[in-house]
DNA sequence: TCTTGGCAGACGCAAGAGGAGAGTGCTAAA
DNA sequence: TTTAGCACTCTCCTCTTGCGTCTGCCAAGA
C-alpha cells in the first residue's frame, strides 16, 4: 500500500539479515529475534544494531511481529523478495535426479505416468503433489470402435493422441447388428482418424447438414452416434494430488477448519485447477506465495508450480502445495526437474 | 475378560436407561451424568436411583467413566450390545429412497457408478464413504483389439463384464502390421470370448504348449501378446473413498496424528481391503465397532458395511466409516439400501 | 553518522491458586 | 428398593504472578 519500494533502497547488510532471518525461520518455524539474529549471522553485531535493522525491514513490509515481544516473521511480500533476489537454489543430487528418471519411466500409460509424478513430488519434498492433467482441447481421434451392449446401448471406445483409449456407453434409437457397427466405425474412421476431436465434430455436424439426402442409413447412424459419443466430453478428474497428508504436520496443529476447507478442495478440484490454469501461460517454474494465489484457502499456503509438455506446446502444470514456510531451495529445483522429466517421458511415449 | 455376560441379566429397567444414555451420548458427544439421565429417561426415578443402575452397567462393562466426575460414555462392548439388541433402525423416508434411486442410474460405466454409491453414502450420513470394487477373479472377456503404436509397443484394449474396458501397453519382439495384429485379435477373440479371464490365460498357456509346433506364425505371435496382455493384470484403485473430510469436524480437535494415521490408511488402501474382504463373507449389514475391526487406526471409528453384486454372487462391499458416537439408526438402513440399489443398477446393466 | 549498551515497557507463556460446577459413592432413612 | 443427603473428587475456568524474551528509545562512544 503505502509502504516504499524496497527491493534496491536495502542495504546490503539488511539484505545479508534478511536472508538469515527468513533460512532461520523457515527451519524452525519460530519467530526470529534480534539476538538470535545476531548470533546467528556471524556478522559480529550487537542485537542492538540489528533491532534497528529490522525496524527498517519492517517498514518495508517485510517482516512483521506476531506481537510485541515475539521477535519477527516474513510478511508474504518478504517471502517474495526473499525467493526473487535473495534465494540460491540448491542443485538437485546425482541420486535424486536418477531415481526420479527411473520411476518417470515412459513405458506406462499416461495417466499412470502422471499419477507417479504427483507421487515423487509429494514424496521428496514432503508437501502435497499437485499434477493437472492435460487439457481436453488436444485430444487427436486416432480410432473409434463400436460394440453392442443391450437393446438400445451402445459402448463407443476412443482411442486419441496414440495410447490413450476412453470409453462411454450411449443410447441409440435402435439396435444395431455386429455387422452394421462395424461398418459405421469403418465409415469414421476414414473420416476422422488424425484429426482433433473438436474438429472431428464440428466436421461431422457440417457433413450431417450438408450432405443428409444423399447419406446412406448406415452413413447417418454412424454420424449420429459419433455425435453423441463426443458430446459427451467427459470432464473426469482433471487433477491428481498426492500426499496431501503432510499438510497435516506442517501446520502445527493449527486450526483444522482451515485444513478441512483446504482438503475439500482438493477434493472440489475446481478452484485448484483455476489457480493451475493461470500457471499454464508461464514459461518456467512459478511461484505463488499466502494469498498471492488469490484462493482463501490457500491463505497460509505456497504453490510452486512449473509447466511440462512437449516443446512447443505446454499440456499442463504440476507442482507443490504447501506451508509459506516451505524450503524454496529444495523445493524449486525439484518441481523443475520433474516437470522437465516428464516431458521428457511424454515426448519418448509418442 | 472377567466381567459377567450381561445380555439377559440386565433389568429391562437398566436396559432402557442405557438405551437412553447411548443415544444422548450419540446426540451430544459428552459424557452422561445421572441427573441428566434421570431428567432424560421420563422414568421418574431420582439421580442417586439413576446412579445405582449406572454402576451395576458399568461393573458389567458397557459404560465406563473417563474420570471421576464427569458422567459415563459407552464402551465399546457397549456400542455393541446397544446395535445388537437395543437399536431399532428408523426406516428411509420416500424422497431419499427415490434421491438414491436416481443418483444410482445404470446408464453410466460401472466406475462412476461405484464412485456415485461412495459419494452419496457420504453426503447423506455426513460420514466418508467406502466403496470397494469389484474382486478381479470374475472378468469375462468380451473382445480383444490390438492396436500398433510405436516399434514394438502394442495397446491392448480388453472389453470385460459387457461395458468395462481396459487398456494396457505390451512390448512384442519386433513390429507387426495391422493387418497382423486385426488377424491375431479375430484368432483370439473365436478362442475365447465369454470366458473368464484367468482361464483364457490358463488355456492359452495350455494351448501354447500343446501344439507349438503346429501353429502358424500368427497365432503364436497372437498367443504371446495375449499372454503378455493377461499377465499385467493392473491391480489398480480398488477402494474409492468419499468425503474423508467430514472425520475432521466429528473428532472435535482430536489428536490430529490419530486423523493424519487415518488418511494415509485411505491412501494405502490395503488395511482398508483386508477389512472389507473379512465384510465380503457376510450377507447383510455388518458393523464393526471400535477395536472390533482390528486396525488400530480405526481405534475410535466404527464401520458400517454391506456386501453388493449379483444375487446369486456377491461383487464387493460398500459402506461407511465414521466415530462410533455415529447415529447407527440411520446409518445403518442407508448402507443397506445403499447396498440393493447398486445391487439392482449392477444387474439392469448387464 | 553509525553503532552500541542500557533500560523501561510489552507481551506471551507457564505455573499455581481458588472457585464453580458437575458428578460420584456411600450411608442412612423412608 | 428407593431416595435424600453429604463428603469427596476431578475438570475447567479465571485470575494472578513471575519469568523470559524481545522491542523501542535514548544517550554515549567511535
Amino acid at each position: 500500500m503505502s509502504a516504499p519500494s524496497n527491493d534496491d533502497q536495502l542495504s546490503e547488510r539488511a539484505q545479508f539479515l534478511f536472508k538469515t532471518l527468513v533460512e532461520r525461520y523457515i527451519r524452525d518455524g519460530q519467530p526470529v529475534g534480534s539476538r538470535t539474529l545476531a548470533r546467528d549471522s556471524a556478522l559480529d553485531l550487537s542485537p542492538a544494531t540489528v533491532r534497528n535493522v529490522m525496524a527498517d525491514l519492517e517498514e518495508a513490509g517485510l517482516l512483521r511481529s506476531p506481537h510485541t515481544s515475539a521477535g519477527r516473521v516474513p510478511t508474504s511480500r518478504g517471502f517474495r523478495f526473499f525467493v526473487d533476489t535473495l534465494l540460491k537454489v540448491a542443485p538437485l543430487g546425482r541420486a535424486q535426479v536418477a531415481m526420479l528418471e527411473e520411476q518417470l519411466n515412459p513405458d506406462q500409460n499416461r495417466g499412470a505416468l502422471l499419477e507417479s509424478a504427483s507421487a515423487l513430488l509429494s514424496d521428496i519434498t514432503h508437501l502435497a503433489g499437485v499434477v493437472m492433467l492435460p487439457r481436453h482441447e488436444q485430444l487427436t481421434l486416432r480410432q473409434v470402435e463400436f460394440l453392442s451392449l443391450s437393446d438400445d446401448q451402445v459402448l463407443v471406445i476412443l482411442v486419441v493422441n496414440e495410447r490413450e483409449v476412453q470409453n462411454r456407453i450411449i443410447r441409440t434409437g435402435r439396435r444395431y447388428s455386429a455387422a452394421q457397427l462395424q461398418q459405421a466405425a469403418n465409415y469414421l474412421n476414414s473420416l476422422c482418424a488424425g484429426k482433433d476431436l473438436l474438429t472431428v465434430r464440428d466436421q461431422i455436424l457440417g457433413e450431417l447438414r450438408a450432405t443428409r439426402e444423399t447419406m446412406n442409413e448406415m452413413m447417418k447412424a454412424a454420424v449420429d452416434m459419433a455425435d453423441q459419443a463426443l458430446a459427451t466430453d467427459e470432464e473426469s478428474d482433471e487433477v491428481v494430488v498426492a500426499g496431501h497428508t503432510y499438510l497435516m504436520d506442517s501446520g502445527e496443529l493449527t486450526d483444522v477448519e482451515k485444513l478441512k476447507r483446504l482438503f475439500e478442495a482438493f477434493n472440489e478440484k475446481r478452484e485448484l485447477l483455476h489457480l493451475l490454469d493461470h500457471a499454464l501461460t508461464a514459461k518456467g517454474v512459478q511461484i505463488f506465495i499466502g494469498e498471492e494465489s488469490g484462493y482463501d484457502v490457500l491463505d497460509e499456503y505456497s504453490v510452486v508450480t512449473a509447466p511440462y509438455g512437449g516443446d512447443q506446446q505446454v499440456m499442463g502444470v504440476l507442482g507443490v502445495i504447501g506451508p509459506t514456510r516451505m524450503a524454496y531451495d529444495r523445493v524449486i529445483p525439484i518441481v523443475d526437474i520433474t516437470a522437465r522429466l516428464l516431458t521428457a517421458a511424454l515426448n519418448r511415449q509418442s
